[in-house]
RNA sequence: GCGCCCAUAGCUCAGGGGAUAGAGCAGCUGCCUUCUAAGCAGCUGGCCGCAGGUCCGAAUCCUGCUGGGCGCACCA
């Protein structure tokens, strides 16, 4: 069944036509009050500019010839304000319209705008042997639900962990482990991570009295890009204990990846990547360093090797992107999910991989969030300021406990992603427990809580044998009401969401779906709903549907009991 | 100093150039003998940071300013 909004557009292209106004690019958009109708589009005022015209009567032109053929998708057309053309749809297209969500089922809202592309989309990221903080934890909510929402929207998707398990920070590593750590003790200690960032954090403390530890830590990472053997054994030691953590974390989470290739992956593509750099003549040494310089000075320098031959971030992003094109073809989409503090990096980051031929800059996008900060400043892994994940979850899950000890990791879990998914990811976000953790009002277990009681009334239904009807003929006196407005819009939703890497969207809508359905609940009676029973079952398996399959989408569950 | 982002109700936020700017939280009033009260109905609460500009029309686009966040050469 085509949505109304595509049969709106093909009715209008045709009687713009008829008009002599083809050219006219016009805006087709769900009023914010009723009375506007169902769409509203601002055509005739759009083309009465271009063709000089008086705006209202050129929309009672285009309004008739709309008329002269009869649309089983209208009810009425109106002329309004200064030149508005709004549309009401017919009771008839609404209950089609929740017949095919129910036919549907889990399908509703896929669309076909990423068919035969393959989008990878880099998420998480967490650094080994360092703590997997509630920062790490934006990532990897964000982006599951971009994955999910690309996958939902036919994209091919491979989901990428990118380890931060290379890099001059286990220089440091190992130089604190040497001065003052012991293996034995490492080995058999009950958090063996904490026991690593403890080091580390005693690292920059120390190297604030002691400036040389930098250098030796620098030393130590030249080392292990060497292949030193022992460098080798201490940092495979820290990555071990930091996957099995993770691990641990993901489970919970409920969140997987096709790919976990690490930045040490990559190690031995560096070098082409800075052959093909200098061989284009796109970087320069200057003062030890090689640096790619940006014509009119449009980004500051961009290092991509140190003076001590060692690589960096840089280096490694563009040997990885490099592997990914010649892995998954020209066209792949690369969606990077990392903290809006990046966006400068990431700016140079595509004007270079354009440089080199890797993409277009069309096909790299930078999904950045904002900073989780605590009331009075920045979290620090390097100063210890910061709250580990584990201690996160296990309080989120004892909190839905005091509702219901059965559903506690589903609510929990959901309410934490929520509340991290429900405004735009760039704002920053600060730490409130009492946030973070919400259960009411506009919150993850307010959307779950509102499916298990759309489920229940299903449930209770099939126990009293009253069954679903799909026949409009006898219902000529129900109401459409703003319940079945917006599951009409769930698709559209699904697709800006997708298309601006904006889950919020989805958040935003399933809310007002969920608002929608509770008033609905509280006075229309659906069991007892005489001859509209049959209807009000249609309707409220339609809810159950599109909030399971938008929960799905934001990687929430979705529990049929609350 | 330069660059990027942000500013909407007491607080946290939606708002796709359109019509009377919307939610949640907090506060106040009602509603559980009836399909799940993690709920529903209602009230209170706005120079959409300031000043210009473009437009038939600006919270939305442009310029300037103020305030805040972030970034800018050997971290990632």
């Amino acid at each position: 069944m085509k949505s109304a909004r595509d049969q709106l557009t093909a009715i209008l292209h045709e009687a713009l036509a008829k008009q002599e106004c083809d050219l006219v690019s016009f805006t087709l958009e769900h009023p914010t009050q009723h009375a506007h109708g169902d769409f509203a589009t601002n055509a005739a005022m759009i083309a009465a500019q271009q063709k000089n015209q008086n705006p209202h009567e050129l929309a009672t032109k285009i309004v008739h010839s709309i008329l002269e053929k009869k649309h089983e998708l209208l009810d009425k057309v109106e002329i309004a304000g200064p030149g508005f053309i709004n549309f009401f749809l017919s009771k008839k297209y609404f209950v089609d319209r929740v017949s095919t969500i129910r036919k549907e089922g889990e399908s509703y809202g896929k669309s076909h705008i990423g068919k035969g592309r393959t989008a990878i989309v880099e998420f998480s990221s967490p650094n080994i042997a360092k703590p997997f903080t509630i920062g790490h934890l934006r990532s990897t909510i964000i982006g599951d639900a971009i994955a999910r929402l690309l996958s939902f929207s036919g994209y091919s998707v491979l989901r990428d962990n990118h380890l931060g398990d290379w890099g001059t920070q286990f220089g440091k590593q190992i130089v604190a482990l040497k001065l003052w750590g012991d293996e034995d003790a490492l080995a058999k200690s009950e958090n063996p991570v904490k026991y690593l960032v403890d080091l580390y954090v005693k690292f920059h403390a120390e190297a604030e009295k002691d400036p040389t530890l930098e250098d030796q830590a620098r030393a130590w990472f030249v080392r292990l890009e060497q292949g030193d053997p022992e460098a080798k054994r201490i940092w495979k030691m820290c990555v071990d204990w930091s996957m099995a953590q993770f691990a641990k974390l993901y489970e919970l989470l409920h969140v997987s990846f096709d790919m976990m290739l690490g930045e040490s992956f990559f190690e031995d593509k560096m070098g082409e990547v800075l052959q093909e750099l200098q061989n284009k003549g796109l970087a320069k040494e200057s003062e030890g360093a090689l640096l790619v310089f940006f014509e009119n000075e449009k980004y500051p320098p961009f290092m991509v090797r140190k003076k001590d031959g060692a690589t960096l971030y840089s280096t490694r992003d563009l040997a990885t992107d490099r592997y990914r094109v010649q892995t998954w073809g020209k066209d792949v989409l690369i969606v990077n999910e990392v903290g809006a503090e990046q966006t400068l990096y990431f700016r140079q980051l595509f004007e270079v991989e354009e440089k080199l031929g890797y993409v277009k800059k069309s096909q790299r996008v930078h999904v950045g969030h904002g900073m989780l900060r605590f009331k009075d400043g920045k979290m620090s892994t390097r100063k210890g300021n910061t709250i580990w994940l584990e201690d996160v979850l296990q309080e989120a899950i004892q909190r839905a406990s005091s509702f219901n000890p059965k559903v506690a990791k589903e609510v929990g879990i959901g309410a934490l992603k929520y509340n991290d998914l429900k405004r735009e990811s760039s704002k920053d976000v600060v730490f409130v427990w009492d946030d973070v953790l919400n259960l009411k009002g506009n919150s993850g277990p307010y959307i779950q809580y509102t499916y298990a009681r759309a489920t229940s009334v299903l449930k209770k239904a099939k126990e009293k044998e009253l069954s679903i009807s799909e026949k409009y003929d006898r219902l000529q006196d129900l109401e459409i009401t703003q319940v079945e407005h917006l599951l009409e819009q769930f698709p559209e939703v699904v697709e800006r969401a997708a298309t601006e890497y904006a889950p919020h969207h989805v958040c935003t809508y399933l809310f007002d779906l969920a608002q929608a359905f509770n008033a609905y609940y509280a006075d229309h009676p659906i069991l007892s709903g005489g001859d509209l029973a049959g209807y009000r079952l249609l309707l409220t398996s339609a809810v159950a549907q599109v909030l399971k399959n938008g929960l799905t989408l934001l990687g929430m569950q979705a529990p049929e009991v609350m």
